[in-house]
DNA sequence: GTAGGGTTAG
């Protein structure tokens, strides 16, 4: 039996394509096939629909014999939301020759292709059908551009159009302009913005923490998003995936776990990106098996999610299970895109999986058209130089189709420092140093060059040379999170409240290892420097202050959880694996690039970082 | 029937 009610209006908020084509087939039988009015509410369902293809859309449409605005518009609006936004304009032309006309409604979804695609010379072109159609004071037309000129970066256009009539604008406006500023990382004029806006709603907060967020200013987006919750604001999914970023960023794991908590509390639906989000942050604050199991979790995957897991897999040094995995994903039929290749390499070479690695590397580029990226040069020349295969990396590196940045060459030099290939490590240093003057760290490791070569006039010129020229050092610190609070330490400082405690506490525990029978290791890079003075620098890293604090707050049977910016510095590196020893405590580290975990001292990276 | 925000990477 066929319902006598209006077929479209059964149509969910969010209709599948299944729902469509039944509505469709009602529309059929009712003999309203060709109605424009029927046809164009039809294409408005595909429109907030995912799922109908192009095609289909399209023969839709022509089964309208004189296509009215109202129809045209909503084949404007899926082109403008599917794959490729610039048929959108290619339809516009066609529609404005057959002599369809256009209205207010028509230059919203034109300007999102332009947007979308991104096009900045359609779009201007598009400014100036408005203007010739005279829609410049409408409110959507106008929202429309501020919009298309903030994604495209034309800030000063879109604060144009934002302040040419101040009285013609809502919170869509602020927002759009919003989302400019923080799109360019002027993060200060957003947060200005932000502050003078007349009316918030959940967007224009969630476009404000995404903005700190993305601009790497995480703790300002946590804050942010703690007063939105306490002023009893309601979240999105954009609000939680943002926050669940920041928090994985920061390797913040009892806050993300407390932003989980909210998503379950609150049932919220978890959706890929959300779950994503989940796998990510797990992963990155350190709890693998609950990233697994986030993952698990997940109703549905695509590429993002699986590429998450295999990344974090990668960076627990998990590189046999991150290897499975990615098999299960190639038999669940899904098309592996150049990050996926980027875990998988990675895997590779952190745990020294050397044919599998070369293996999939050509696979990468022969089975899936992959073109190599610097990442993935790097996992080669990472896993080439840590079996030692130096002058195969040299190679691969030489054969490189785009120009290998330095941290590529720093990767080629640190293998040359640990397998002694003293002259290349010189070479490349020296590159190292040209191609960028100002960073300390190349510095060091040329010295370090020289040092295992026992040139020490030359350790002292690089050394020289450091001082006059290195200026960019990235300040060095640790974080640990305790009592629901961040706590961040920078080498050998003294801005945290308990830092005469902290500094004593470090000194108890060099004391407990000498009684156990361990002198401490001085890395011979130092050497020119005095003996009690590298003593006095090494014992203030960041990491041993976060470590100190560790013991003074964190319940003795939790492990002591770090995370820091820069790669853990050797003797760093042998302090925490005795104090795991003497203390029988367990300490896990986040370093610039991968997971330590010491445990009876040793650490699972078998001391190759 | 219109416009604005989101996840993966050495």
């Amino acid at each position: 039996m066929v319902s006598t009610l209006p077929p479209l209006s059964l149509l969910p908020p969010s209709p599948s394509f299944s729902q469509i084509l039944q509505a469709h087939a009602q529309l059929v039988y009712l003999g309203l096939a060709t109605s424009r009015a029927a046809i164009g509410h039809l294409l408005a369902a595909c429109a907030i629909s995912s799922a109908p293809p192009l095609s289909y859309i399209h023969s839709v449409y022509r089964q309208i014999e004189r296509p009215n605005v109202f129809a045209a518009n909503n084949l404007l609006r899926c082109l403008a939301r599917g794959q490729s936004p610039r048929q959108t304009l290619v339809f516009y032309s066609a529609m404005r020759i057959s002599g369809v006309p256009t209205n207010n409604y028509t230059f919203p979804f034109l300007l999102q292709a332009c947007s979308r695609e991104p096009s900045i010379s359609e779009g201007a072109q598009v400014h100036t059908q408005v203007v010739k159609f005279g829609f410049c004071e409408d409110l959507y037309v106008r929202n429309g551009l501020i919009s298309f000129y903030s994604t495209c970066g034309l800030l000063a256009e879109s604060r144009k159009v934002f302040d040419h009539c101040p009285e013609r604008r809502d919170v869509v406006s602020w927002n759009s302009m919003l989302a400019g500023y923080v799109r360019s990382s002027e993060i200060e004029v957003a947060e200005k913005l932000f502050d003078r806006m007349p009316e918030k709603d959940v967007i224009s907060w969630s476009t404000m923490i995404m903005g700190y967020v993305q601009n790497g200013v995480l703790e300002k987006g946590i804050d942010l998003f703690k007063e939105m919750v306490g002023r009893g604001m309601a979240v999105n999914e954009a609000t939680l995936v943002t926050v669940l970023s920041a928090s994985a960023q920061l390797g913040l794991l009892e806050y993300g776990s407390f932003v989980h908590s909210i998503i379950k509390d609150s049932r919220f639906p978890m959706t890929m990106a959300l779950g994503t989000a989940l796998v990510d942050m797990y992963a990155k604050c350190g709890r693998i098996e609950l990233s697994r199991h986030a993952f698990a979790e997940m109703p549905k995957r695509d590429a993002f999610a699986w590429n998450a897991l295999i990344c974090g897999l990668a960076t627990h040094g998990q590189g046999r299970e991150a290897l499975e995995l990615f098999h299960e994903f190639i038999s669940e039929g899904l098309r592996p895109t150049s990050v996926t290749f980027v875990g998988v390499l990675n895997a590779c070479s952190r745990s020294g999986l050397l044919d599998e690695g070369r293996h999939h590397f050509n696979a990468m580029v022969k089975d899936y058209g992959i073109k190599p990226e610097m990442e993935h040069y790097g996992c080669m020349v990472d896993l080439l130089g840590r079996a030692g295969l130096i002058p195969e990396a040299l190679e691969l590196i030489q054969g490189m189709s785009i120009s290998p940045d330095p941290v590529l060459w720093g990767t080629l030099l640190g293998a040359c420092k640990t397998y002694g290939f003293v002259d290349l490590g010189i070479l490349v240093g020296k590159r190292l140093i040209e191609l960028e003057p100002g960073h300390d760290g190349h510095y060091i490791l040329l010295a370090s060059i020289y040092a295992k070569a026992r040139r020490w006039e030359d350790v002292v010129e690089v050394r020289r040379l450091m001082s006059i020229q290195g200026t960019n050092k990235v300040a060095g610190w640790s974080l640990i999170e305790a009592g629901g609070k961040l706590h961040k330490f920078l080498a050998s400082g003294w801005a945290h409240m308990d830092s005469s405690k902290i500094y004593k506490t470090i000194e108890i525990i060099e004391q407990r290892l000498a009684e156990a029978g361990y002198l401490p290791n001085i890395s011979p890079v130092l050497h020119d420097i005095e003996d009690e003075e590298k003593m006095q620098v090494i014992k203030a890293h960041s990491e041993r202050l976060a470590i100190a604090y560790g013991f003074m707050v964190i319940g003795q049977g939790s492990p002591i959880r770090v995370v820091k910016n820069l790669r853990v510095c050797p003797d760093c590196h042998d302090f925490s694996k005795k104090v795991s020893k003497v203390f029988g405590r367990e300490i896990i580290v986040r370093d610039g690039s991968r997971f330590h975990y010491f445990k009876d001292g040793a650490c699972s990276c078998h001391d190759y970082w």
